[in-house]
DNA sequence: TAAAGAATGAGAATGATTACCAACTCCACC
DNA sequence: GGTGGAGTTGGTAATCATTCTCATTCTTTA
């Protein structure tokens, strides 16, 4: 398993962070550091069992709690794939624009990126398919289900 | 809310159902048919709930495992969004390849198509993407997210 | 028509997630 | 350098979508 390359240093994640929290008048406490360095550790999106084995120390239910927090701050992102897991990794603005890769197999999800040209002719297709159907686009999500080379 | 175009007739549809249950030794009964009509009538991804409103005699647990089986047999695709609640859509070459727009207000979801060619550029961009993570691609999804007329 | 196998549906069980709450920590102000 | 109060923690109980169970009801076929 690779380390997916991050659009900022750990320390450069850690000030936004801080900031996002101070921001929404919550505090950036040693759990929810400790969390989110589980979070840059893993490299992709992690479900709560994962966060459990990459910290220990971390109680279940204070990682439920934080990842919820730490989403509604803009930290995290929580995505559902196929399976009964919820997944969370760090936001893009803090780790670049990016697709998901997802094992219907073992239900491990990668990251990937486009390159700019189609992620650029995408984007334009997609206003004009919401304009037409009235709907006014915040993000749009991009996957491919099949079987990782760990799988195959 | 618009009822979707779909690739087949009703009629078409009932057949290829009917020929994928008996290919898996399944039987096309009553109740499964009215689950199939229910989809059909939605027009969009559904929730068991909003079945249930669909068709007020389908009973809860019928209709999940119903679900499960057509999903196995090729006949619905079961969809995760953000919400707690799964949603089912008859399969792709039943009503042809097609996205989703998610409303983060009210969770609905509707369909949408994007134009061959983009679709075209897609699939090859994505193609190459999974070659070189070494991923073996069986499917894409793509969906929009934001917020639907009715909400806006 | 009878027997065997499928399917049904009402309710119980499961399990990921959320809510609760008593103990603990941190900060601001005196 | 305390003290009060709000924020945070973490163990456990509650929630609720979904799955399982099983007695009953249909279907098929011999």
């Amino acid at each position: 398993m690779f380390a997916i390359l991050i659009a900022m240093s750990a320390t450069d994640i850690d000030e936004e962070v801080a900031e996002l929290l101070t921001k929404a008048d919550q505090r950036y406490t040693a759990g929810r550091r400790r969390l989110v360095q589980a979070l840059i550790d893993g490299g992709r999106p992690l479900t709560i069992t994962q966060i459990g084995e990459i910290d220990t120390t971390l109680p279940q239910s204070s990682v439920y709690r934080n990842l919820t927090i730490l989403e509604e701050v803009g930290v995290v992102s929580r995505i559902v794939t196929s399976d009964e897991f919820a997944r969370y990794e760090l936001a893009e603005h803090l780790t670049g624009h990016h697709h998901h890769l997802i094992c219907n197999s073992c239900g491990d999800v990668a990251d990937f990126e486009l390159d700019a040209a189609t992620e650029k002719q995408l984007d334009e297709a997609l206003h004009k398919a919401a304009l037409t159907a009235r709907f006014s686009v915040a993000e749009h999500r991009l996957d491919l289900l099949g079987t990782c080379s760990a799988c195959a």
